[in-house]
DNA sequence: TGTGCCGGGAA
DNA sequence: TTCCCGGCACA
């Protein structure tokens, strides 16, 4: 939040602060209504770091030192990277029992969420060492926690992943129990079973090059390169059918503006962050990157569309930026203080101080 | 009907 | 570049 304020993202943000703070130093009890977020620590921080007068002014006072906003940054406190082997193994057990119970996921999509098992091979897993399958033989059966399962030519994120990014319950295909047609989505495969299981052990056999379809060295991973061609049986094939009928060579790489890393500071608007109500704990996630990435030279299953939030998509009109629920200036100052909006507000811009 | 803000124009 | 506003979409 402070962080914000300091990188002035537009030329907007960084003066109405300055104004406001310089020309009336009783602006600070404006804190007005507080909501969640607390418009008035917003809009009583700016003033603090924004003015030079601060900065110079206070020679010995140090009092740079307390207001540093950088302190607040929560990251230390989220991730407890201490047990991580036991974490894995935690979560290689909930996956199981997830997995297991499928239909249940939908439930839970926050567990799903960073435990989801058979996402994270892929952003980690080179290309599979052809020779080297000797290592994967080992007798455990975490399919999951077997992180060094041999062959995972890290595909694009699958289309749940879309899901899990954008924070949508999990909605796992898991259609073995189904019946219908499953064709493979492996680029120039396209090949269609009449069974899931036989899906799975052509994805295993012939694209994931593994030895043998020994269904307990699966980590879930076929899933994702196959899809149901079944008539109204899955929400989820539905909802994607909609999106790109299963031909499986209409690659489709996912273009789409990607976040840097270091996203925040500038024009937030601009880059959007559609906006989600509940941005569950991306933190953790790898998600960005599988949205991006082309990145594997192999032959890559045709993701059923990723990263896609469900615009409406008017072919013409622009997307009009939803309108945030945050309270604006003009909502919180009013129309009698139009002097302490931010610029953007005054101008009837987007805002710039409460961002959604 | 009020609000948020895009698009565009004037200074 | 800054400032302003018409006008539209949305709640």
């Amino acid at each position: 939040m402070e962080a914000e304020r300091p990188s002035a993202p537009g030329p907007g943000c960084g003066r109405p602060p300055l104004r406001a703070a310089g020309r009336d130093p009783a602006a600070a009890p404006v804190s007005v209504p507080a909501p969640p977020q607390g418009p008035a620590v917003e809009f009583a921080l700016p003033q603090e770091p924004e003015p030079r007068a601060a900065d110079l002014g206070a020679p010995g006072a140090g009092a740079a030192g307390p207001p540093t906003p950088s302190a607040h940054i929560p990251v230390p406190g989220h991730r407890a990277p201490p047990g991580k082997a036991r974490l894995d193994e935690v979560m290689a057990a909930a996956a199981l029992t997830s997995l297991s119970t499928s239909p249940l996921l939908l439930g839970a999509p926050a567990v799903a969420f960073s435990t989801e098992p058979s996402l994270e091979p892929w952003r980690e897993a080179p290309v599979r060492p052809p020779g080297s399958g000797g290592s994967s033989g080992d007798g455990g059966w975490g399919p999951t926690s077997d992180q060094s399962s041999p062959s995972t030519p890290s595909p694009p994120l699958p289309p749940e992943a879309a899901h899990f990014l954008f924070g949508e319950p999990a909605l796992r295909k898991r259609k073995s129990s189904l019946q219908g047609l499953f064709q493979c989505l492996w680029k120039r495969c396209g090949k269609v079973l009449s069974s899931a299981s036989g899906m799975q052990r052509h994805i295993r056999l012939v694209h994931l090059g593994r030895r043998q379809a020994e269904p307990e060295q699966s980590d879930g991973e076929e899933d994702f390169y196959y899809t149901e061609l079944d008539v109204g049986v899955d929400s989820l094939t539905d909802g994607l059918s909609g999106l790109t009928p299963g031909s499986p060579t209409a690659s489709v790489p996912p273009a789409f503006p990607r976040l840097e890393p270091l996203e925040p500071p500038a024009l937030p608007s601009l880059l959007r962050p559609p906006a989600l109500p509940p941005p569950p704990v991306l933190s953790s996630l790898p998600a960005p990157q599988g949205c991006l990435a082309p990145v594997h030279p192999e032959p890559q299953p045709i993701p059923v569309r990723a990263c896609a939030p469900a615009l409406p998509a008017k072919p013409g009109a622009n997307p009009r930026k939803p309108r945030g629920d945050a309270k604006k200036c003009r909502k919180v100052y009013g129309m009698d203080h139009r002097d302490l909006w931010c610029t953007a507000c005054r101008w009837k811009k987007a805002c710039q101080r409460f961002l959604d």
